[in-house]
DNA sequence: AGCACGCCGACT
DNA sequence: GTCGGCGTGCTC
């Protein structure tokens, strides 16, 4: 008798479909893991078997028959499977929809997992081949080609020369060449590099993590700019490869830059596998079945590649930890720092969470005894910690946003020949027009949000939804003839720097000047090598990138950071100034850090400069006990948005009635349910959007009430008139 | 999500 | 009389 197999579909649909085994085909061909194509509704998809069984709760004579499954081996090793089965309950997401994120989109199209193949062509020792091919010269041409490689000549060469598969196979058909297919391998690099010597914290953190091989325990390896964290990541890296293990090297989505590849691949000498947004589909699927079928021993890649399918997992390093971008934002909204913590959990392996700035989910795991501390407080060579100067807005009339007193410590250090980098978060000249007369201001006709104004060329551009449209020369109300361009951007700051500081260099990065890939490398380069520069730049520039000439950098709208309502703002208020501090300064010239703020007296602020990252984190931190929120409590976030904003409510509104109802009958209320309420940026794009907030200070109940609220059908039924989804532990509450 | 079914308005 | 709008229900 077939089986019945339990197969997951991409649709984003919580639950599995069962399909009767193709009789036709042996049993032993369907296991746990494999893809397979099943007919569905009218039309064939392909599945992901989760399990295979005997019975089906679905009647028997409704259930259709499935195909033989793709894969000869399970795509998905067990490990992966339950991770897979793990996330979805986890963050209450379609089963399917979780099995095919974790997919390349090749593979999810029913592909075959193979490594990359090359088809090689020698010619076969013919006489006279001259007068066999004397009337037809192209092809004489071709095996001519071929023959003077002893060893053969690949596909893609031929290809060079002007010459196709078919000219080939004529030549094939008439025996006077051969093929055969060789597996492409991976470049390596031969390196003998020497590995510098570690400093004592570093031998530390390495000897740590090497003594758990083979155990799960989770290391928070905190070490400041300049300490040499990713050293110590190479030794861990080395010494898992030494064990015959793979390592899985995460890195935030703007870390995977050239630098960072030529890095690793300068400094091991295995096939390293690299799983970025720069990868087209083919590439993806490359670096993914190397991965898989073991080929490749070290694969570094951004959120994504927190599934890159590994047999041998032996570490796992995430770097820069605290950072945003591991959180996927919109879909199966994962954290792929969270899921590589299951992961190792699983595996039996060791974890390193490294970053200057831990995230305070990462601090209250240290202090609850769950993660590892390590250490790294000594700088390379003598390089000094910069010095942070507070500027009270104030007490002095700002020009164009900059401060009399930024401006003077601006010339000294550009008296010197050094750099100067100026952060401020916003793009384009000015945030808002305002009509001086009657008070119009250049509002977003579809989001509640202003229009940024932009010069050079001149546009008004919504930074939510992307509306554009010309600059207007009178008040569209009133009539009046001069609008007023408010507030300061990257590009104001760089004409008013232009005339404050006519013979200086200004480089000015954002997402404007910064369009085509391989640009930012390249001003970072023009960065590297000036000198007696003025940096201007939102966060873009903030991740990452050291600045060997920079002594000076400024904060221009610090405040922007420091009243939010999220409750995670100043958090990442104090990572941010922490991080961009680490740009400054080198061995021997000393970095200065200027803060501009109307709230000179801000206790946090306070606390970030004068005792460093530590004690603001600790301080935030208490704030969260205090306030219930996260670290100390559970969220997660149902949103929802409409064209009708009532549809918005009502929708969340019917969320929190059967949830508030099943909460009563469990007995235990230890859920919150807060809202809805209008998201922070009321309406997107010509839609309303609400949120409603469940909080409560243990997991599962509030896993549970999720699980039970999803199951209810008739939540579902007006979910047509709002698109909805549920956010478990969210990291942006926008 | 996709797709079919189904029931009411403006058209060759 | 039909074409087609999108509300509702289902997909093993």
């Amino acid at each position: 008798l077939p089986p019945i197999i339990e197969v997951a579909i991409d649709i984003p649909l919580r639950q599995t479909f069962d399909y009767i085994a193709d009789p036709d085909t042996p049993t032993a061909a369907y296991q746990a893991g494999m893809r397979v194509p099943v007919p569905f509704g009218r039309k064939k998809r392909i599945g992901i078997i989760t399990q295979v069984k005997t019975k089906s709760d679905f009647p028997l004579n409704k259930l259709k028959k499935a195909d033989a499954p793709i894969d000869g081996t399970p795509i998905f090793s067990e490990e992966m499977l339950h991770l897979c089965l793990f996330a979805s309950e986890y963050y209450q997401a379609p089963v399917g929809e979780v099995f095919f994120t974790a997919l390349p989109k090749a593979l999810r199209e029913g592909k075959a997992c193979e490594l990359p193949q090359v088809r090689i062509w020698t010619a076969n020792p013919i006489d006279n081949v001259e007068q066999t091919l004397k009337r037809a010269p192209k092809q004489l041409r071709l095996y001519q080609l071929i023959r003077a490689q002893a060893n053969g000549l690949s596909q893609e060469v031929i290809a060079e020369q002007d010459f196709t598969l078919r000219d080939c196979q004529t030549l094939a058909d008439k025996d006077l060449i051969s093929q055969r297919v060789e597996i492409i391998e991976p470049e390596v690099n031969q390196n003998t590099n020497q590995a510098p010597v570690l400093n004592d914290e570093q031998a530390i953190a390495f000897e740590t993590v090497t003594a758990a091989f083979n155990t799960y325990q989770c290391f928070l390896l905190e070490g400041i700019t300049g300490s040499g964290k990713t050293e110590v990541y190479c030794r861990i890296v080395e010494a898992a490869l030494a064990q015959g293990k793979q390592a899985l090297v995460l890195v935030p989505e703007i870390g995977l830059t050239p630098q960072t590849v030529y890095r690793f691949r300068q400094r091991f000498s295995v096939p390293i596998c690299y799983l970025h947004s720069g990868l087209n589909d083919t590439e993806r699927k490359t670096a993914w079945c190397q991965a898989k079928l073991g080929q490749a021993r070290i694969i570094i890649g951004t959120r994504s590649a927190v599934f890159a399918p590994l047999n041998d997992l032996g570490v796992i390093i995430i770097d820069e930890e605290h950072d945003g971008s591991y959180k996927q934002q919109e879909g199966f909204r994962y954290h792929a720092r969270s899921l590589a913590i299951m992961r190792s959990f699983h595996q039996n392996i060791p974890i390193v969470l490294g970053t200057a700035t831990p995230s305070l989910e990462s601090f209250a795991n240290v202090e609850n005894g769950r993660y590892q501390l390590l250490k790294l407080n000594q700088r390379a060579g003598d390089a000094k910690p910069p010095t942070f100067d507070i500027i009270d807005c104030r007490k002095q009339r700002l020009t164009e946003g900059l401060s009399k007193n930024l401006v003077s410590v601006m010339r000294e250090h550009l008296a010197r020949d050094e750099q100067v980098l100026l952060f401020i978060n916003r793009r384009g000249y000015a945030p808002v027009l305002l009509c001086p007369s009657c008070a119009w201001m250049s509002d977003c006709p579809r989001c509640s949000a202003h229009l940024t104004m932009h010069q050079q060329p001149r546009y008004m551009q919504c930074h939510h939804c992307m509306h554009q449209c010309a600059v207007p020369t009178k008040c569209p109300r009133c009539e009046t003839p001069r609008l007023s361009a408010l507030g300061l951007g990257t590009q104001r700051l760089e004409t008013v720097l232009e005339k404050e500081f006519p013979d200086t260099q200004i480089v000015r990065i954002d997402r404007d000047t910064i369009r085509r890939k391989g640009e930012l490398e390249k001003t970072l380069d023009k960065i590297k090598n000036g000198r007696r520069q003025i940096l201007i730049g939102t966060q873009m520039l903030a991740k990452g990138h050291h600045f060997p000439n920079v002594s000076l950098v400024a904060i221009i709208d610090t405040d922007s950071g420091l009243f939010s309502s999220d409750f995670r703002a100043m958090e990442r208020t104090g990572q941010l100034v922490t991080q961009v501090a680490g740009r400054a300064g080198r061995e021997s010239i000393c970095g200065k850090v200027i803060l501009q703020t109307y709230h000179p007296d801000h206790p946090l602020l306070n606390l970030l400069i004068d005792n460093g990252y530590n004690a603001f984190a600790k301080a935030c931190l208490n704030d969260r006990r205090a306030a219930a929120l996260p670290p100390f409590s559970h969220m997660a976030l149902f949103r929802s948005q409409a064209q009708n904003p009532k549809a918005a409510n009502d929708f969340l509104q019917q969320i929190k009635d059967v949830a508030d109802n099943l909460s009563k009958d469990g007995g235990a209320d230890a859920v919150q349910l807060l809202g809805p309420v209008a998201a922070p940026i009321e309406k997107k794009a010509g839609f309303y959007r609400m949120q409603l907030m469940a909080l409560s200070s243990s997991r599962k109940p509030l896993q549970q009430l999720l699980s039970k609220v999803l199951e209810q059908k008739e939540i579902f039924a007006n979910a047509r008139q709002a698109r909805w989804s549920l956010d478990v532990d969210p990291m942006d509450m926008s």
